[in-house]
DNA sequence: CATCCTATCGTTAGAAC
DNA sequence: GGTTCTAACGATAGGAT
């Protein structure tokens, strides 16, 4: 019952910096990706009903009930456009974007790498509309995990595409049973 | 020291179901984006660092090392790709995207309310250029957590805009003593 | 209504298999 | 290489302030 006694020595604690140790590092991202898909299903299971009024955006507020929702609603979203500006230097979170970017490319053919940085007025309608197809796709792609049958996602566990995997989460059902 | 010499009964199991009681709900969400975002934000530190050379895309890549990381990563994105063509009757998620798109148009005027999904055949070019940079906007919000001076952004704690806050997370600073 | 508290639950670092 | 285990750490439900 001294020190040695103890199988292991349990979950330490880590600084958060990065961890310098490659197959550490792949470890880490696995495990803790899994967390917070889990977390993100469990959030969207709680709590996940305010987009309700969206199923049909042309019927009117409920004055009473969503009016002031709504209002402090653009309140917020004024300011986070705000912020946003202001944080305009982080580039690094562009690089990003554009990997995910090459998602909706790749999945298509590899006429160009970049399709989605050509000039629009050099494309004629029916490449606009292409775009647009592809611009939609990539929005869909970028939803946070909801409870239906995706269950095929969740056996991706590598760990080179952090980005990629943030895009579509894999399946966590709490009561999949 | 029996039953009720506890001050609280510390955190209790609950069932990921939804939660009816909305103050409940209410707290229950806020409470949980926190650490959602807390955990985003360290696993971006903690192993953020794959997006290298999307810096400079141009550069080819290092046959050895790379190679056969982007090979399997082009497999993978297509098996994400039919994944996501199987649950394309997940239309709920489609929802929240639009939510999210009312972000870009509120930040400008409110001329249309669905500008995105005017036909863009249906516009000139310099409401094509338009568009096209509200994309981009959208597409840099919709970013993972950085560590940036996004910290004005942590004092955002109401809880009625889900989707919105999932596009620009809070800034949580483990370093930022 | 936000912030703090605390006991307990859930997560995960480190190791073993 | 994955899977499993363990114990310590971190998140949080329910309350108090």
């Amino acid at each position: 019952m001294a020190s040695s006694s103890k199988k292991t020595r349990g979950k330490q604690k880590i600084e958060i910096k990065k961890i310098e140790n490659e197959d550490d590092r792949l470890i880490s991202f696995s495990k803790r990706r899994f967390g917070i898909y889990k977390k993100i299903s469990e959030l969207s299971t709680l709590c996940g009903s305010v987009t309700k009024r969206f199923l049909n955006p042309n019927q009117p507020l409920h004055e009473t009930t969503d009016a002031p929702v709504e209002t402090y609603r653009k309140v917020r979203i004024k300011s986070l456009v705000q912020d946003y500006n202001e944080v305009h230097d982080q580039l690094d979170a562009t690089k990003e974007k554009q990997k995910a970017f090459s998602l909706a490319q790749q999945s298509r053919g590899s006429d160009s790498h970049h399709w989605w940085k050509t000039p629009i007025y050099q494309l004629n309608p029916r490449e606009l509309h292409e775009r647009e197809k592809r611009f939609t796709e990539f929005i869909n792609l970028v939803s946070v995990a909801r409870d239906k049958k995706v269950a095929s996602i969740s056996s991706m566990n590598d760990a080179m595409d952090e980005d990629v995997a943030f895009v579509v989460p894999p399946r966590y059902g709490p009561s999949l049973s």
